[in-house]
DNA sequence: ATCCAAGTTTCCGTTCACGTCAACGGTAAT
DNA sequence: ATTACCGTTGACGTGAACGGAAACTTGGAT
């Protein structure tokens, strides 16, 4: 399927409105990761621009876009490997389906199915990083204990040197 | 400074009392991680032994091991590298001194000093660990917000499949 | 005294997630 | 058409964080 579109040669049109074609480039400024960065998670199969010109180069939609920044939160935040966030994104992709599925009119019970899917997948997600959260909560209240005990014991010392400068 | 305990020679003894001396195949296990990590560790200055045998052999001591532990939640709860953990420890390590310098029976103020510094540095890693649970709620917020999305659309097709299955 | 599991050092290898450089082609505006 | 930039595909390099094998020593139980 090849689309003229003023003089430019698009391999693959699938929506005919005005969504903007966003370059390697725009999307690395944006997103403040580098043009490598996304070649190189289109290579081990992570992003996939929304399309190819003839010349081979990459367009990418502002779905793309936003699956950048989510692909940063969960490498960053939740310090996933990139293997283990194409799990999830594939879980994730569900919705995707069902949102295609919804624009191809397909029956309402495959609709629900996919949307199913996407639920469970996100709640996977969810249960992640609330256990996470969890961890990183009593780590730090251990960190504000250990704080607490060092000023008690800073009162204690300014105690006794208030008692030593006295006589 | 080189004393005899036993049958065994060791190259430093700090306290003479029945404190634990693990070995690192034992620290290993317990922490979960294996020799070679240690070693690495050793290697680029982030965890020293308490003591080497005379024959090379390391000996921890359950401060080592309460470190290794820290570590590991710098590491993989807040996604530090080895070289920031490193920093992170160098301030900390002020609690340390200020332990041995009340040990020493050193003057109050310097004890006040360390005291202040140690309070500082867990001040601010206090603060780096709630930045990042701020942000990681915020991302788990979202993907909640997703799921409550998601779910209404599936209601409305419920309803739908129920309005179609009446007549 | 002997034996072996567990320790040691040294050195080289690996994986992940990119960075960097070269050589080249296409795009956009003048 | 020229110029100034993107952009492309390789290929190789890099830093972090270890893994693994070889060759040797040691501690502790039998």
């Amino acid at each position: 399927m090849t689309v003229a579109r003023g003089s430019e040669t698009l391999d693959r049109v699938d929506d005919p409105d005005e969504e903007p074609r966003l370059r390697i480039g725009e999307v690395a400024r944006v997103t403040g990761l580098t043009a490598r960065t996304l070649r190189y998670w289109e290579e081990i199969g992570l992003l996939k621009p929304f399309a190819h010109r003839g010349s081979g180069e990459r367009l990418y939609s502002v779905a793309e876009r936003e699956r950048v920044t989510h692909i940063r939160e969960l490498q960053d935040l939740l310090g996933l490997t990139l293997a283990e966030i194409q799990d999830v994104l594939a879980s994730e992709d569900t919705l995707e389906r069902a949102r295609r599925a919804a624009r191809a009119d397909a029956p309402t019970p495959k609709r629900l199915r996919l949307l199913a899917d996407a639920l469970e997948a996100n709640g996977r997600l969810v249960d992640r990083i609330n256990e996470r959260l969890a961890r990183i909560k009593e780590f730090r209240d251990e960190c504000v204990e250990r704080g607490d005990r060092m000023r008690a014991r800073q009162l204690e010392l300014e105690a006794d040197q208030r008692r030593a400068s006295r006589r």
